[in-house]
DNA sequence: AAAAAAT
């Protein structure tokens, strides 16, 4: 049988796995780290919980301690980016934890927290960058970063990145690093677009795949229960009440529809955070680490949560609104049911969220199975608490009628999705020089046919 | 259609 020890791995990277009692390699970890320490490019569909990050980071590692280089000034040798701040967070943790006993360094930049450290930690350089897309670009352009040096470039959640709103930032970050460089892709889904743009990134890259396509994670035990709209939020303070909870997620669809659920919860003397993009940085990370910490059992989260959040001893994933993307919904119950343990999903399903639900069985080829609406549930309903009130119902109202900044950003992405109209709208950015050829489509550079796929293999770009 | 990510 296969061990850590079998990689031949740097020893201060052994050590660090011995301490943390790793012995034996996940099925992702056993096909990559080989691949990955002959320097090859990777594509990986997985998600988080099968050990990538680990998969990722421990063959990077390896590299940089074998090939010492200079930490080139405010540059990094491994770029690492992760579509939320949360993610990026627990990614550089475990690049710590796994180059503990190295001299390495780790930083992490993302945005909703001052600047001025970030700036200051990469001064010197660092070896290992975990970042989000907004906050990287804005510390490049002020002269902070540079990403000339990076010999590894990690794309976690290749697919969530490549959605709207990120694939701007995607390009341009492609466009700044060497041509010369090791490539590592992991999604947990591999639709088509996505498939297109792993083959323009990498270069003959080694495929792993740990999830088939979209399936359902065995382990997770599936219910569903139909329910009004109105009455969902009986149905959770009966769940929670009878259900055996050890830490639950509790999925909503909206911000606004979380922060309320959370009330209606204190209402009824049940303690329960929310975490969403509207919240500050400071209240998501605090939420986060009283769930962690099993200070609260309870944490409310809209899909920003769905991803790589990895909380041990989620016992439940309570789907109070039922996702759109089928996807999304795997991602969500992906949280339970983690390292081994058992997990139960539990999904409130409201008469027009039924389509919804019935395209989430076909993509994940499972059925759910019903759960049953408690006896007294009318009495429920008639008896639930009144929420506590809102920020909105407290004080001064609407005292803010200068809320016209909203759509700043609109003209940007200027919201066309698949609109090819026109080859100019290059937006913010004005005329920048850009290459003329038909490079519209093409997110990254193209995949430069030249063999030997070997380290030595110069890939040149934009000689044509 | 919503959410995420820069201020």
């Amino acid at each position: 049988m296969t061990t850590f020890n079998d990689f031949g791995l740097h020893a201060d990277i052994n050590r660090a796995l011995a301490a943390k009692d790793y012995t034996t390699p996940t099925p992702i970890q056993m096909q990559a780290i080989p691949e990955l320490m002959k320097g090859r490019d990777l594509c990986g569909i997985a998600q988080t919980g099968t050990g990538k990050t680990a998969a990722f980071s421990l063959p990077s590692i390896h590299h940089l301690l074998t090939y010492p280089h200079a930490r080139p000034p405010r540059g990094c040798r491994m770029l690492v980016l992760s579509p939320t701040r949360e993610l990026a967070a627990q990614i550089a943790q475990s690049c710590r934890d796994y180059g503990r006993f190295t001299k390495l360094t780790v930083s992490t930049v993302f945005g909703g927290v001052p600047i001025n450290k970030q700036i200051r930690d990469l001064s010197g350089g660092v070896d290992i960058l975990v970042a989000t897309p907004g906050r990287l670009l804005d510390l490049i352009d002020q002269r902070a970063l540079r990403l000339d040096d990076v010999e590894i470039f990690v794309l976690d959640e290749a697919d969530q990145m490549m959605d709207m709103g990120f694939i701007h930032s995607l390009r341009r970050v492609a466009k700044l690093l060497p041509s010369r460089r090791q490539n590592l892709f992991f999604s947990a889904t591999m639709p088509k677009e996505i498939a297109g743009l792993a083959d323009q990134f990498l270069n003959d890259p080694v495929t792993v795949s740990v999830t088939p396509q979209a399936t359902t994670v065995e382990k997770i035990r599936q219910y569903s229960t139909f329910v009004e709209q109105k009455e969902k939020q009986a149905l959770l303070h009966s769940v929670v009440a009878s259900e055996d909870i050890d830490r639950a997620l509790i999925f909503t669809r909206t911000k606004h529809g979380a922060d309320r659920v959370v009330r209606h919860l204190a209402g009824a003397g049940i303690k329960a955070m929310a975490i969403h993009g509207n919240k500050s940085q400071s209240q998501r990370t605090n939420a986060l680490q009283q769930f962690r910490s099993g200070d609260i059992k309870l944490l409310v989260a809209t899909d920003i949560a769905a991803r790589g959040i990895d909380v041990s001893g989620v016992s439940h994933v309570i789907n109070f609104e039922i996702p759109n993307v089928p996807e999304q919904y795997v991602h969500r119950i992906g949280r339970t049911a983690r390292a081994g343990a058992e997990g139960k999903a539990i999904s409130f399903i409201a008469p027009d969220e039924r389509p919804y639900m019935k395209d989430i069985e076909r993509v994940t080829r499972s059925k759910s199975e019903p759960m049953p609406l408690p006896e007294n549930f009318n009495e429920l309903v008639r008896n639930l608490p009144k929420p506590v009130a809102g920020p909105k119902d407290t004080g001064s109202q609407g005292r803010d009628p200068n809320r016209q900044r909203q759509d700043a950003n609109r003209g940007r992405n200027g919201g066309k999705p698949g609109g090819d109209r026109g080859p100019r709208r290059e937006g913010a950015a004005g005329a920048a020089g850009e290459g003329a050829e038909g490079q519209r489509k093409r997110f990254f550079r193209p995949r430069n046919k030249s063999v030997g796929a070997h380290k030595g293999a110069v890939t040149r770009v934009g000689g044509r």
